[in-house]
RNA sequence: CGGGAUGUGGCUCAGUUUGGUAGAGCGCCUGCUUCGGGAGUAGGAGGCCGCAGGUUCGAAUCCUGUCAUCCCGACCA
């Protein structure tokens, strides 16, 4: 390809809109542009690396026995609302009529519409496992779109839908898949982790990983052992209790005066006592009842947590009227000594503790020498916090560290959940009729671009890593005047070619700063640089992208060893 | 959905307070000079000032409405 016929129209300014790294490289770099909110056209360069991501994951689901098939976005509502999505899915679910006034939905994930295929045709045991996937623009109107590719409305994800007949069956097909997924984002060229994670309100039964691209750009959290392998979200992350109980002996009961005194910090302090001593009472509402959850005042609660101990996705901070009808008190000085009205949920570590300090359910003063389990029972005891930094790991006790990622992909087990509901059966071994076991695996094609170049960049631009870079090698003819010299860096890029490597010829009658500038920020990983010494003495300089290592090489062997470069690099990112 | 902000050539922005008929830099086109890290110079093209109403002799500027975009939060298979 030569630069001048390329669209690739690269921007020296930041655009006002860009934010995120990633988004104000792909804008200034002439690989996307933005067709509305959270829509983007992919312009040649950046649909490249697309397809490159692409390739990869259909390569690596073939490898597992996935079958690539089309599935339609425009999907009919009765579908969902027979999996019941169509209520539940709410304002994310696009959603449109035809000219008959027949509703439709565009599809934000393809569980409906694959199960209702494979109900249609799958009868037997001896057609399962089935493996299938696609790789489509999705469309979610997310209530805020961010980050350019990031978090868009329409977006490229490849999901992998699993049919097995029982359990241990489709532990196989998880694994498989997550397998796969580590190969295809070592193969990208990524640092990732997998890591325990929520089932969120995709429900399903069994484990689920995500795969983070590590970023401090990223919007998820995670810790991971420093010692084992163990990693986790932080919304999943288990806390453990290595505290013995205190011996303490319990004092008496007593209420002391905390005038104006809400917070924990304020608490602690008037008290002249440490945040750990104290007992956070948060009180929370769901869709049928309110309840008080108990941490320890240095802890974080974790609402993912509670949710799932409560069974419940509508869960919020009480407002400030419940909280008095409750405790009778103001915000701020509630307890669960002598409370009624609410289930009381405590974290482990809170039956822990003697002597501690909770609200009193009256304004202004609060109680000391409180002790669980004689002054106030809960309805249950169960692991509600946020697990940070320095905490012991759950498997092995060493210390776990906080990161955050950029989450890429994630494998699931969805159980029966849509089988049942959709109504998706088998004959087994015996005649009888069993529900399909179900797993879905998706991965953000989009997102994972973004992904690398939030994790791969510098100052000048993009590093893309050789494997999903949209060209590996960028030719610039220093002068486009010089007839020698062009034809020197003409041939050189069509020998190039013509040994299979991917090559663009900067022929643009720029200044070579103007070309060096936008190699740079398109991010080519190898510059090949076609000067005076070309004519001279015979050589070119090969330059990388990543570290700035430059190499004079003789024009005869140029394609040797820029060959060399590309192969080893891709070779050594294919596990 | 709550809060905040912004819409002026392709991009970044000034002009709005105090109404008088649109500017700069970059980019683009042409010529000349330049040519190893975003050149210089001369000339040129390009703007329903987001949209719709209103006020006024006159609106980018004031008023009302509306749409879009961005940021923070809530939310998020």
């Amino acid at each position: 390809m030569r630069v001048s016929e390329l669209l690739a129209p690269t921007l020296r300014e930041v655009p006002a809109e860009a934010e995120v790294i990633s988004h104000v490289l792909m804008f200034r770099a002439g690989l996307i542009r933005k067709a509305a909110s959270g829509v983007y056209i992919y312009l040649p360069l950046g649909y490249r690396v697309m397809k490159k991501v692409m390739q990869i994951v259909r390569e690596e689901m073939d490898k597992k026995g996935g079958q690539e098939l089309m599935l339609p976005i425009i999907q009919p509502a009765e579908l969902w609302m027979e999996s019941g999505r169509w209520d539940v899915y709410g304002d994310e679910l696009f959603r449109l009529k035809d000219r008959h006034g027949r509703e439709f939905a565009l599809g934000p994930t393809h569980e409906e519409i694959i199960t209702d295929l494979v109900r249609g045709e799958v009868r037997s045991y001896k057609q399962l496992p089935l493996l299938l996937y696609q790789i489509q623009n999705k469309y979610r109107d997310e209530r805020r779109p961010r980050f350019g590719l990031m978090r868009g409305r329409e977006f490229i994800m490849k999901d992998l839908y699993s049919f097995d007949k029982d359990d241990a069956s489709l532990d196989v097909s998880y694994r498989k898949m997550y397998e796969a997924y580590s190969r295809i984002f070592t193969r990208c060229g990524l640092k990732y982790r997998p890591v325990e994670a929520d089932p969120g309100a995709i429900g399903g039964s069994g484990g689920t990983h995500e795969f983070m691209v590590m970023a401090d750009s990223g919007e998820a959290a995670i810790v991971y052992c420093h010692n084992c392998n163990y990693a986790a979200n932080v919304e999943k992350a288990e806390a453990v209790v290595t505290d013995a109980p205190s011996g303490e002996d319990m004092l008496a009961l007593q209420e002391v005066s905390t005038p104006g005194v809400r917070t924990i910090a304020n608490l602690a302090e008037f008290l002249n006592t440490g945040a750990d001593r104290l007992i956070k009472a948060l009180v929370y509402q769901t869709e049928v009842e309110t309840v008080v959850a108990l941490v320890r005042g240095d802890r974080e609660l974790n609402e993912i947590k509670l949710q799932n101990v409560l069974g419940t996705q509508q869960l919020f901070m009480a407002d400030e009227r419940t909280v008095t009808d409750l405790t009778g008190a103001a915000t701020g000085y509630a307890g669960p000594v002598n409370l009624k009205g609410a289930r009381i949920i405590a974290d482990k570590e809170v039956t822990l503790m003697r002597n501690a300090v909770t609200g009193a359910n009256k304004t202004d003063a609060h109680l000391i020498n409180v002790n669980p389990g004689r002054d106030f029972t809960p309805d249950e005891v169960v692991d509600i916090r946020l697990v940070r930094a320095g905490e012991p790991c759950p498997r092995c006790l060493g210390e776990l560290v906080e990161a955050r990622g950029i989450e890429v992909g994630q494998v699931f087990k969805l159980g029966t959940k849509y089988s049942k509901a959709l109504g998706a059966k088998f004959l087994d071994e015996n005649g009888r009729e069993q529900l399909m076991v179900m797993g879905c695996y998706g991965i953000g094609v989009s997102r994972t671009v973004a992904a690398a170049i939030e994790q791969n960049h510098d100052n000048d631009g993009i590093i893309w890593p050789m494997p999903i870079a949209p060209y590996h090698v960028i030719v610039v003819p220093v002068s486009t005047k010089d007839e020698e010299q062009m034809k020197l860096a003409l041939n050189l890029y069509d020998s190039l070619r013509e040994a299979g490597i991917e090559v663009v010829i900067d022929d643009r009658n720029e200044r070579p700063g103007v070309k060096f500038k936008d190699a740079d920020l398109i991010g080519y990983p190898l510059r090949v640089v076609v000067g005076s010494k070309a004519l001279e003495e015979g050589t070119v300089e090969i330059k990388y992208r990543r570290n700035g290592n430059v190499h004079t090489v003789k024009l005869e062997g140029a394609v040797q060893f820029i060959k060399k470069i590309v192969e080893d690099e891709i070779a050594e990112h294919t596990p």
